[in-house]
RNA sequence: GGCGACAUAGCCAAGUGGUAAGGCACGAGUCUGCAAAACUCUGAUCCCCGGUUCAAAUCCGGGUGUCGCCUCCA
């Protein structure tokens, strides 16, 4: 297996420092407002990530962090006049809330910074100890970050190089610009905890390096992130861990790219970040995650409306290939291990799920060869006859039985075939304004029409609903309708 | 100013040394009273120039363009 490694640029071996165990960190997120789905493609691709890794018979622990002690929960919880602890646990709420309406697999641990400050005051305490880091008279604890040899070799950057960024100052008590806070002291109203230097609080990079280290250990397989956070956040997170420990802190680090939407980025000066509650309110939650892993992890993306539409075009497909699939499999009693046709397909599914997979995660193959399946099947379906009728309904039976299993690592067809195509008629019925009642009379019109043979009126009918959005297609048990837009 | 990434058919998008997955849109066909659905068929010398190689979209150099980070950010 391949895994992308952004410290070296290049698709690593992955083979876990301990055996089959693999140590797995990734940050969350900062909960002073709703999640958003950049947030949202964050914890799907890591879930998948642990997921698969488990699919492949490792042993994953992965850890995701909240970060609920910060300057904006501080500020957003002053605003509301709230504790800040007490705000930023109902956000986690709030998360967690949409995190699970997605669907998303829950990190095995899930740490709060607020629940680490000890930990964190022994960690600063033993940076200060070996002299890469230094208390400010204002009772700021610093990271010294010229100490640090190898500081910026995450984000391939030289110290000499960021400082020529017109917007590093020197601030009070820092021996250097570069340096970053370890330990703030509090100002007047706001949360502090004792420690050695005065009331305060921590930095954001220390919490990582002590949650990492108290949940996983010195050395982890895999820290993952956004890919804003490679700098200055993972490259701190680095500097701060080995200096303390002396090892290696990550394996391979593994950044998850940003989402823009319909070409802007998305960011809270330009309100327009889309919440994962708001985008839950207009698309059924595979469809969300469907449009996630139609995209390499790695990559930007700019998601456009028509990418959530795509997307519920091509699910609606595959279920409704699968119902039909359960409709011919009960129908000839399928049994997954009784005689196939020949040369079926069932047997590669598995084989080129985990090909793809394990070539850094490839989701974006994986999913193109559904349509490969999905159109195997309705052939088969199609061309059944009597003679290999059985052995089609236990070729699509284990054909369905693969996908679900393959599929099932990616948390897809999960639903109920029939239950998500009504979801997706009843949202777009809506949409077109029409009622069903209607809809069937028109039919039942038509239907009368074409019995007394008057093409005319019937296809008229049918030309009128058609421009309505409604398609029509006559089975041998009748004429059944549909919706335009999901085709 | 510094660092980095990306550039593949009308559009979206995999592929990172051996003559280009998949999807959307378009067109043709099978089926059908005609349609629809489903299925079949149809499209690219991979931004430009030069180099390495038996062989490059894929590696190296240069150019052009787009974007990200350097400030809180998944």
């Amino acid at each position: 297996m391949k895994i992308y490694n952004s410290m070296t640029g290049k698709k690593e071996e992955f083979k876990p420092i301990d055996g089959n165990n693999v140590k797995m960190y990734a940050c969350g997120v900062t909960v002073y407002d709703l999640s958003h789905i950049g947030h949202a493609r964050q914890a799907v691709v890591y879930a998948m990530i642990a997921d698969y890794l488990r699919y492949r018979g490792y042993n994953v622990k992965y850890v995701r962090n909240y970060t609920d002690v910060d300057d904006k929960i501080i500020k957003r919880a002053n605003e509301l006049g709230k504790d800040a602890l007490e705000f930023s646990r109902e956000q986690i709420l709030e998360t967690e809330k949409d995190m699970a309406a997605l669907h998303i697999t829950d990190a095995d641990e899930k740490t709060k910074a607020s629940e680490y400050i000890n930990q964190i005051i022994e960690f600063v305490q033993g940076l200060i100890e070996k002299g890469y880091a230094y208390k400010a008279e204002n009772g700021d604890v610093y990271y010294r970050v010229r100490k640090f040899a190898e500081y910026g070799k995450l984000s391939h950057r030289k110290v000499d190089d960021m400082l020529n960024g017109v917007r590093i100052e020197l601030e009070e008590g820092k021996e250097d610009p570069i340096d970053f806070a370890l330990w703030k002291s509090a100002k007047p109203g706001e949360i502090y905890w004792e420690s050695p230097w005065g009331k305060g609080r921590p930095g954001w990079h220390i919490e990582c390096s002590v949650m990492a280290l108290n949940t996983l250990g010195e050395t982890i397989d895999i820290h993952g992130g956004g890919r804003d956070l490679v700098f200055p956040h993972h490259e701190n997170e680095i500097a701060q861990s080995e200096a303390l420990t002396g090892k290696t802190f990550a394996k391979c680090w593994s950044h998850c790219g940003l989402i823009k939407i319909n070409g802007e980025k998305m960011s809270k000066s330009l309100g327009n970040s889309l919440t994962i509650r708001d985008a839950l309110k207009m698309y059924n939650y595979e469809v969300i995650k469907y449009v996630m892993l139609s995209k390499h992890y790695g990559s930007d993306v700019d998601i456009l409306d028509e990418d959530y539409t795509l997307a519920e075009k091509h699910l609606y497909y595959f279920y409704n290939t699968i119902s039909k699939m359960n409709e011919f499999i009960s129908q000839y009693e399928g049994n997954s291990n009784g005689e196939k046709v020949e040369d079926d397909i069932s047997n590669t599914i598995k084989e080129k799920f985990i090909e793809v997979m394990d070539d850094d995660f490839n989701t974006t193959a994986v999913l193109a060869n559904l349509h490969g399946i999905f159109k195997y099947v309705n052939n088969l379906i199609k061309t059944a006859n009597k003679e290999n009728r059985v052995q089609v309904a236990n070729t699509l039976s284990k054909i369905l039985e693969e996908v679900k299993e393959v599929y099932g690592v990616l948390g897809l067809f999960e639903q109920n075939p029939e239950e998500f195509a009504n979801i997706l008629r009843e949202k777009y019925i809506k949409k077109i304004n029409l009622d069903t009642e209607y809809i069937e009379t028109e039919i039942a019109k038509r239907a009368e029409a074409k019995k007394q043979k008057d093409f005319e009126t019937a296809d008229g009918i049918r030309a009128k609903l058609d421009e309505q959005g409604i398609i029509l297609n006559d089975t041998a048990n009748g004429t059944i309708w549909d919706i335009k837009d999901l085709y």
